[in-house]
RNA sequence: GCACUCGUAGCUCAAUUGGAUAGAGCAUCUGACUACGGAUCAGAAGGUUUGGGGUUCGACUCCCUACGAGUGCACCA
């Protein structure tokens, strides 16, 4: 697809060589869309320019225009100049062109193929406890940032590093055993996730119950730790697991087989999946042998008690301890191991690992490590961090209940969409089934939505109350846009009216222009967003897409245009807008329906 | 204490990466051809971009500083 502004910044850059001598690639050239209260299609800044031109800002930008004008007068049709601002008009054609091209193109808005691999591990989740909204955004980025990298080129491996084994899984064990009773997901009603989760908040409550009972016998809060029948208990299990122990290792498989299976199913339901899962359990030893080389380059260094460290001060940040003195890994050893893997089973040019930000520092050492390692696919390691997300009542903490249930929260706002489509009554002729799938879309979308649109590395505050209103700013707006677009082509199918992208001489409406200036941008949108790891720029880019239609809709009328040119026009324009609205909410794992 | 991140309308978020008069939605107020779908559109009101300095033709954006919020500084994961 020819953006126009491709036309343009070559022959701007030409004009600013023969002016005055610059030797700018067309990209050098900052050509930025005009803003809407001033007259034009895009702007050009002369600042930089006056210095050279010897002329005020005024006399530089119409110098520019006027030579523009003149090289390129089939593209420009006028312009003119605010101080140090010079706006260009394009000329209708300009546009139509790059319409119509844009409506020939197989899929609008995608990259081509970049030859380069990337993984994006992502969710990562312990399997001791179901997942929460903190998780949501973790997974919904992930999904976003792996269809975005497809969307842009990029072949992607979606990852899943899973924490199913230490200390936590064996809280849950511990007490399963002790309380459980046989107890199943089949015979709970519970899901598998849920079931765990239960048990996990069971020993927490009983330890505790028991640390105080010890404290009420005077003992100190060191004391009563190390008398705690469940802490001992926990230990206990999980040295038992790392020895292979037959019945620790098989209830640990029992409960994690029910774990997976909820998960699953909550996978499903957000519409996100994983093609390589790696288990802690089989990556918790690798490393190991990093450290050996590391020790052997001389980029690690060995205490007196056998402990080895590494000295990023250089880096800016600190010493770091890569292995205990007793020979065993730390959470960084592994980390090492797990990444040299990765980039061996997947020949990797990229890897991206989608985590919080409380882990952005050891991110910035693991990072620093593999540098100074030489490891060559160092250079293409990315952490995508993303701030928490609140409650409008605070931090949501897991053991004062405050947490929101991904489950919980997917089944309110399916119910929040469901509620407001039936008192809206416009899908009677819908079947049941239909119909769910609808409440699917719309509930499911607006939870992505609203997670989504804002920038990751930003703290978030997550009202459930407000976050699935379903009007403005949203995910039912811009699938409602879409729904409107399908009933016209309906109809026009029905007349036996066919789109036409290219019409032979045809003047645009403002908001036709409009509608088209801002579609043409979306191969751009992609490829920015997919430079920067951030999915954002496309919920902005379909919310304003889906406005510019919405505009264009009311004040221009498509089966009852003027001419049959007209109406297939808009046709073909209305073809176009639901097409990239399709392709953009699609990274964002956002359906759009035909009906609403 | 040290390091990192964030601070924009009453609320939730934007701002083309240093460009024009800082934009949307929600909430509030006022309008819209009986409408190709009103889950919409048009408009009003709402701002010293946390405060104070600096750099620049030009600052929400870069630098310094103060304040506020959060996170990290384990031989935990």
């Amino acid at each position: 697809m020819q953006h126009p502004v491709q036309a343009l910044a070559p022959v701007a850059a030409q004009v600013l060589n023969t002016l005055y001598g610059l030797a700018l690639s067309p990209a050098e050239v900052a050509l930025q869309e005009t803003r809407k209260e001033f007259a034009g299609d895009f702007t050009l800044v002369v600042f930089p320019y006056t210095r050279l031109s010897k002329l005020a800002p005024e006399a530089t930008g119409a110098q520019i225009g006027a030579a523009i004008l003149e090289t390129a007068p089939a593209l420009v049709r006028g312009f003119n100049v605010v101080k140090g601002f010079l706006n260009l008009e394009l000329a209708d054609q300009a546009w139509l062109s790059a319409f119509a091209e844009a409506s020939r193109a197989g899929r609008f808005g995608a990259g081509p193929a970049k030859g380069q691999r990337v993984m994006v591990e992502y969710s990562s989740p312990n399997t001791n406890k179901p997942l929460h909204l903190g998780h949501m955004r973790n997974i919904f980025l992930g999904s976003a940032l792996s269809n975005l990298l497809e969307l842009s080129g990029f072949d992607v491996v979606r990852a899943n590093l899973v924490n199913d084994r230490g200390i936590h899984i064996c809280k849950s064990m511990v007490a399963y055993a002790r309380l459980g009773q046989g107890e199943t997901p089949a015979s709970s009603g519970l899901k598998g996730d849920h079931l765990v989760g239960k048990y996990y908040v069971a020993y927490d409550k009983a330890y505790k119950t028991e640390l105080a009972e010890l404290k009420a016998q005077g003992k100190t809060d060191e004391e009563a730790e190390a008398n705690s029948t469940w802490a001992q208990a926990a230990r206990q299990s999980l040295e038992l697991w790392e020895a292979g122990d037959p019945d620790t290792v098989a209830l640990w498989k029992q409960m994690n087989g029910w774990v997976y299976e909820g998960f699953e199913a909550t996978y499903k339901r957000m519409g996100t999946r994983f093609d390589k899962f790696y288990y802690e359990s089989d990556t918790y030893l690798l490393g190991k042998d990093i450290v050996e080389e590391g020790l052997a380059k001389g980029v690690f260094y060995q205490k007196e008690d056998k402990s080895v460290w590494i000295d990023l001060t250089a880096e800016g940040l600190d010493h770091k301890l890569v292995l205990r003195g007793n020979g065993t890994s730390v959470y960084i050893t592994q980390d090492l191991g797990t990444a040299d893997l990765k980039a061996k089973e997947y020949a990797l040019d990229r890897s991206v690992y989608v985590v919080g930000n409380e882990q952005d520092y050891h991110f910035a050492v693991l990072f620093a490590i593999l540098k100074r390692l030489g490891r060559p696919y160092a250079k293409g390691l990315f952490h995508l961090s993303y701030g928490m997300v609140d409650l409008p009542s605070g931090k949501m903490k897991s053991r004062e209940g405050t947490v929101v249930d991904a489950d919980d929260l997917m089944e309110e706002t399916v119910q929040e969409a469901r509620n407001r489509t039936a008192e809206l009554g416009k899908i009677a002729e819908m079947s049941a089934q239909e119909a769910e799938a609808l409440y699917e879309m719309l509930g499911l979308g607006a939870l992505k939505y609203f997670l989504l649109k804002v920038e990751p590395k930003k703290r978030m505050t997550f009202n459930p109350a407000e976050s699935i209103d379903l009007q403005g700013n949203t995910a039912t707006a811009i699938q409602y846009s879409h729904a409107r677009i399908c009933s016209v082509l309906r109809k026009a199918a029905a007349e036996g009216l066919e789109a036409d992208a290219a019409p032979a001489n045809y003047t645009l409406h403002p908001d036709e222009r409009a509608l088209i200036a801002h579609l043409a941008t979306l191969p751009e949108v992609v490829e920015r967003a997919a430079a920067e790891m951030a999915p954002s720029p496309l919920a902005a880019f379909s919310y304003d897409a889906s406005r510019a239609f919405n505009k264009f809709f009311t004040s221009c009328s498509i089966l009852s245009a003027d001419s049959v040119e007209q109406k297939r026009f808009r046709l073909a324009l209305c073809d176009l807008t639901a097409r990239c609205l399709r392709t953009a909410m699609a990274v964002l794992g956002v359906a759009m329906p035909e009906r609403m």
